[in-house]
DNA sequence: CGCCCGCTTGACACGAATCAAAAAGCGTGG
DNA sequence: CCACGCTTTTTGATTCGTGTCAAGCGGGCG
């Protein structure tokens, strides 16, 4: 029911709920930190087990037979994940980071879970779009508005509206959630970088300098210079 | 609230029920029978409408502010649509052929929202993967399987497996589903014919030869012949 | 310190987009 | 029934954006 894998397969991170009927309140308790790569549950695993993100990051993906993957969502503080998955998963699920879970009960209120299922929608389909219609730089833009959306510091820049967040993803964890190679990432963020609407530092720690410029480039509205 | 649109801005569809309270056991009408390429609601417009393809398509899409159009889903007899839009509707909705809606009303189930919600969710989260990871012929293929699936005949040919379809979308709808252009996708179903897999009838009737070995190349894990 | 892993950058290849034109449908009307 | 004009589809030639392959670079950690 709870199978979690540490990064190379050691004990379950919540040995302890792994009774049966120990769920009382189980949607207020507190997990241990998870390390990175922790795989939460895994695709065509039975069981729905569900969860709010409540520090941390994690990504939900599939992956083709011959072991192409796209990441469905990166999910951060406040989400949840594990929602519609049917009996059988769909998606395999990852921290990317040092990142916190809470169990959440089956049942929540209709409307609650109707915002819930309504949001991922959303998402879904906004990713829809991405992957249909925009070019690689679009992509890039639009990650990294949603990013600050999620990760972003409400401790913002002295610079208008510029946006600072720990980028959680790998460029090839941003490469398999946006369609494209690693190579491609890094690319447009090294354009995006030169143009002047970002900076990168320590590696991953990103700021948007200017988070308008960016949300035209990811509408398509405005090019990117080469 | 019911803003129908003909092909060229003409009468709405449903007239009599435009006025106010009229909605009485609205989830049991039959509406007329839409023409090809009518907006039922539009991108952006207020409202939910919610209603149930009883026989046609429609085509759910997103568009660019330059003009690029991504179709989301498109949806055959028994699914809804309108669901999860929220109070501003984030698709436009359009008719691909003669199409027979009926008013849903809004309050369902909860299993029965969670079990379209989840459904809505599955298809969009397929959609992400074709959209990120495959390539132009799994892509037409995996969009062949799924139609069959909607629109397929129950009577199915003599061949073992065959079955055949009436295709509702042009070539450029297809293209705007699957993140193609129109030649892409003439290209690839001319291959596809090649390759004895599928035929063409009529410009619109569709016979999936060996869905068998389109579902191999659909997944990847068999190439198609150049 | 030095290995290792993730990232960057460059050269080249390839798949799909674009541009262009011919062919095939399809309804209309003679 | 066939000729006509329009739309959609098919096919071809070429371009362009990403992917692929291959080195370097750099920072963190043992």
């Amino acid at each position: 029911m709870l199978q979690m894998l540490a990064p190379h397969g050691a004990t379950p991170p919540f040995p302890n709920l792994s009774a049966p009927l120990a769920e009382v309140r189980i949607s207020q308790v507190t997990g241990p930190l998870l390390p990175p790569r922790t795989m939460v549950f895994r695709e065509g695993s039975a069981g729905t087990p569900q969860y709010r993100v409540v520090d941390g990051c994690v990504a939900t993906a599939q992956t083709l037979s011959d072991g192409r993957r796209q990441i469905i969502d990166l999910i951060g503080p406040g989400r949840l994940i594990g929602l519609g998955f049917g009996d059988r998963n769909r998606c395999s699920a990852e921290t990317l980071g040092f990142t916190r879970l809470e169990a959440v009960s089956e049942t929540m209120a209709q409307g609650e879970r109707d915002q819930a299922f309504a949001e991922m929608l959303a998402r879904s389909q906004a990713l829809v779009m991405l992957l249909g219609r925009k070019t690689a730089p679009e992509r890039v833009a639009s990650a990294l508005l949603d990013l600050a959306g999620q990760f972003g510091r409400p401790a913002r820049d002295k610079r208008r509206g510029a946006i600072t967040f720990h980028l959680y993803p790998t460029r090839g964890d941003l490469a398999d959630w946006l369609g494209l190679t690693l190579e491609t990432v890094s690319r447009c963020l090294s354009r995006l970088k030169k143009a002047g609407l970002i900076d990168i530092r320590q590696g991953d720690l990103v700021t948007l300098l200017d988070p308008q410029k960016l949300s035209g480039i990811a509408a398509g509205d405005r090019p990117l210079s080469p």
